[in-house]
DNA sequence: CAGTATCCAACACGATACTG
DNA sequence: CAGTATCGTGTTGGATACTG
């Protein structure tokens, strides 16, 4: 709400956590990083998020220039989802994260609300 | 809650999310990034945060192994918190997304609630 | 100074039902 | 099939007051 105070970090960080915050999103990366996908697929895919979850991730996600959404006006209707330029790139900037996770897997605290791995 | 079922992504990625989920984490890596810090300089520095949201979040990367808590038996009472070598090479592993955010900066909805900057 | 303890508010998530 | 609408809930974060 307020600018900077005495914070002078450059932290464009937030702005990327910011994007890929909630629970479900990153994984919605992953998802999407595979190619074009459908609503249907996404769902089996990430097996325990609701429709209402997934549309409104898929929205932000897509508000923020990371995925495009390509209507096929046909029967039956048809949506495909699939990662923008600047998508890939994020994901691109989001493996770093993932192989770190993955190396410091076992020395982590092993919870169990990690959601599906 | 349950195990995975047709899910197969590696996504080490979801255990680093768990690490520095939340909405200040990130800053904290920042912060701690530049060394040794004190309780109350870090809650100068991310101007906004409360103290337990403060105190819970660095409890938890402490648990994690990321963070080093030096606490000096003196009077007035002194804590230090700095970066283990896994907290060094997680703000590592943070720093492309960091950049990603950064050069993507103005790509993206100027937020207001992103935090301080 | 460095926390802990409470209480409260906001929001993300989850489940279900219904529509184009 | 691909959503939207609604409701209830759990978790996270914020504000404040109090303690070692």
């Amino acid at each position: 709400m307020q600018a900077a105070s005495d914070v002078d970090q450059t932290c464009g960080m937030s702005i990327a956590i910011d994007v890929v915050g909630g629970k479900w999103k990153m994984h919605l990366m992953w998802v999407l990083a595979e190619g074009p996908v459908r609503f249907g697929r996404i769902r089996r895919k990430l097996d325990g998020v609701s429709e209402k979850v997934l549309a409104e991730n898929l929205r932000q996600l897509e508000a923020s220039g990371i995925v495009h959404r390509e209507l096929y006006a046909e029967v039956p209707p048809r949506v495909e989802y699939s990662l923008t330029p600047l998508g890939v790139s994020l994901s691109e900037a989001l493996e770093p994260l993932e192989v770190w996770g993955d190396a410091n897997r076992d020395a982590l605290a092993p919870r169990s609300g990690v959601a599906a791995c």
